[in-house]
RNA sequence: GGGUCCGUAGCCUAGUGGAUAGGGCAACUGCCUUCUAAGCAGUGGGUCGGCGGUUCGAAUCCGCCCGGACCCGCCA
């Protein structure tokens, strides 16, 4: 459709005799309300302001000076628009070959141009499983990677494990004075899981006896200090975890290229904490701690390194961020972190900047809101939390019915495939269809649903595209598109055609849910088309075209799905 | 006290200046001997939190207020 914008923009330069330019037209063309008014609209407000003449005379005047490009059927002003229409056999046509010649690269683009940027994501801690608020995490990571690979970047997608700090200590601690021994194995139970239930635990017990928050506190000291019975538990009880978490990512298609160990760069600050002192910007305060002096950036200030010289989150960031971009070569990196941390990624620029890293603007947050559940915020210390495996198991059982109820004779291996990859469609669009800042209330009923705007309807019209196309079998190559000009068929070329523009927008406003809610639209309109309108019994050559266009649409639907890390499936 | 974000029908949500605010869930009415009813068609339901301002034009921009979430030097 951009072809179309551009010839009717040139036309309408050409009428006004240069009173605009060329790409003021361009932007100010519009796409009407509603169908029925044409394809394009130009609105006459601006010219009204500069000709001193009321917008809807100049709509009737100009209307008639336009000479129409051959892609334009017809014009006619309406009120202060003047309205085009496009031939409707150019929309199908232009539509139709572009996806069929292009097939899985429409949509995808070259403009990143090569440009290698790292995504950020996941960020378990080892003492808690995986639970609703990093499966929202874990997709936004997946479908935003996939978007800027998809539009030429190379991209390096990251884990940072949380394995040390104060948090983990409540585990180990728990686990060291109430384990008795227990493994994973010996309890038959998920490994990070066993894991998260001793932190639990702790936070039972210290209620009880505060003695306990010292005593974890000590077990930190000795953890920094290299104690080799406090390392010993620690890399068992990690290993628990990570192992665990892993078998989680598999589940759901979650991926990484690379694992950063917080353990591992805590303490490789030192060259950027020396370099923040000489520039004066980290500033020990009266009790010892290192500041970083952001009051005069209109933000506060931040603690970098504790009074008695242990590191903080804070710290393993300085040196992870500046180990990213010199070993990766990166001209980006972006972390997926929830809002709750806007102002701490805020500072930790800052800093970067004020310290004098060439690279510290090209650091971006994707900040996402809040997962909370109808009870409330979740919270792993009091185990309230929607667990990612539990949500998975209870979502592919649902599916597992609803297969059945169609299918009886379905095979095991087919059973559990289609139902997990229903399972994963369901759960994973629900967490992208809504803007990625908004907070997000899980409503455990909706989540579980298959229909309206699902994920596994937009699967289920894919599979309905398909079985069409394997029923026709022998379609004949349409010679053109003149038969299809109904209104259903219509609107379905020219939300194909509009796909490439709707991926562009989702890069630049790094917004998974912009293809959630072309999906959903492009579904719509494709079983309205199947309703109104057979397609194997249709004419020979009504029957050609039609293919095509049902082609382009499972195509597309596709496409888009991969683009969001959902499997389109065959059957349903 | 300060900062950031959010506020659209009973519930969830799209829409960041342009034509009657677009969907979904829930409710109700139709449609399966025709390409998969996880679907389609239809009905009802809206002071776009409130008030003021800017503009030819505001859900959208600005100001104030109300409500909610999150954050504010040694948690992550």
């Amino acid at each position: 459709m951009l072809e179309f914008k551009e010839e009717i923009s040139t036309a309408v330069e050409k009428a006004l005799n240069g009173k605009l330019k060329r790409n003021e037209i361009v932007n100010l063309m519009e796409v009407p309300p509603s169908p029925e008014l044409g394809d394009f609209a130009f609105p006459c407000f601006k010219l009204s302001a500069l000709m001193k003449k009321a917008p809807n005379v100049i709509a009737v005047e100009l209307s008639k000076k336009i000479v129409l490009p051959e892609c334009v059927e017809k014009t006619e002003p309406a009120g202060p628009y003047i309205n085009f229409f496009i031939t409707k056999q150019f929309i199908a046509s232009q539509a139709i070959k572009k996806v069929l010649s292009q097939k899985e690269e429409f949509g995808r683009s070259s403009l990143g141009n090569g440009q290698k940027v790292m995504v950020e994501y996941s960020a378990p801690n080892t003492n808690k499983p995986l639970h609703l608020g990093h499966l929202r995490n874990n997709f936004l990571g997946m479908s935003v990677a996939r978007i800027l690979q998809a539009n030429g970047f190379e991209v390096v997608k990251a884990n940072l494990v949380n394995d040390r700090g104060i948090h983990i200590c409540k585990s180990m601690l728990a686990y060291k004075l109430f384990g008795k021994g227990k493994t994973p194995e010996s309890e038959n139970k998920k490994s990070d899981h066993f894991v998260g239930d001793y932190y639990v635990m702790y936070n039972q017990k210290v209620k009880e006896n505060s003695d306990l928050e010292k005593q974890a506190y000590d077990m930190l000291q000795k953890w920094e200090k290299g104690d080799k019975e406090t390392i010993a538990l620690w890399e068992k009880m990690t290993k628990w975890a990570v192992d665990g978490f892993k078998q989680t990512y598999k589940k759901f298609g979650t991926k990484f290229d690379t694992w950063f160990f917080e353990s591992k760069f805590y303490d490789k600050a030192k060259p950027v904490l020396e370099l923040g002192k000489e520039k004066g910007l980290f500033k020990e305060n009266d009790e010892g701690a290192l500041m970083a002096q952001l009051e005069e950036h209109g933000m506060p200030n931040k603690t970098v390194l504790r009074a008695d010289g242990t590191s903080i989150y804070i710290t393993n960031d300085l040196a992870l961020t500046k180990h990213k971009f010199e070993h990766f070569k990166l001209n980006e990196a972006f972390w997926v972190v929830a809002s709750e941390q806007d102002l701490y990624f805020k500072q930790l620029f800052k800093i970067f900047e004020l310290v004098g890293f060439p690279w510290a603007k090209n650091c971006k947050h994707l900040s996402y809101g809040m997962v909370n559940l109808p009870s409330g915020k979740m919270k792993s210390r009091e185990g309230t939390v929607v667990d990612a495996d539990d949500l998975l198991a209870e979502l592919e059982g649902l599916a597992r019915e609803k297969i059945k109820k169609r299918d009886e004779k379905i095979g095991k291996k087919e059973l559990g495939e289609r139902s997990m990859a229903i399972a994963l469609a369901a759960i994973k669009f629900h967490l992208l269809k809504v803007a990625a800042k908004k907070d997000l209330l899980f409503n455990p009923k909706e989540s579980v649903s298959f229909e309206g705007e699902t994920g596994p309807y937009i699967q289920y019209t894919h599979a309905r595209a398909k079985s069409i196309l394997r029923k026709a079998k022998d379609a004949a190559k349409p010679t053109g598109f003149k038969n299809l000009s109904s209104a259903e068929e219509q609107k379905l070329a020219k939300l194909l055609a509009s796909f490439p523009s709707i991926v562009e927008k989702s890069l630049q406003q790094m917004s998974p849910h912009i293809i959630c809610q072309f999906l959903i639209e492009t579904a719509e309109a494709f079983n309205t088309f199947y309703h109104k309108h057979r397609v194997i019994q249709a004419s020979d050559k009504v029957r050609s075209e039609r293919l095509a266009l049902v082609k382009a649409t499972a195509q597309v639907l596709k496409n888009g799905l991969s683009l969001l890390d959902i499997e389109a499936i065959e059957e349903m």
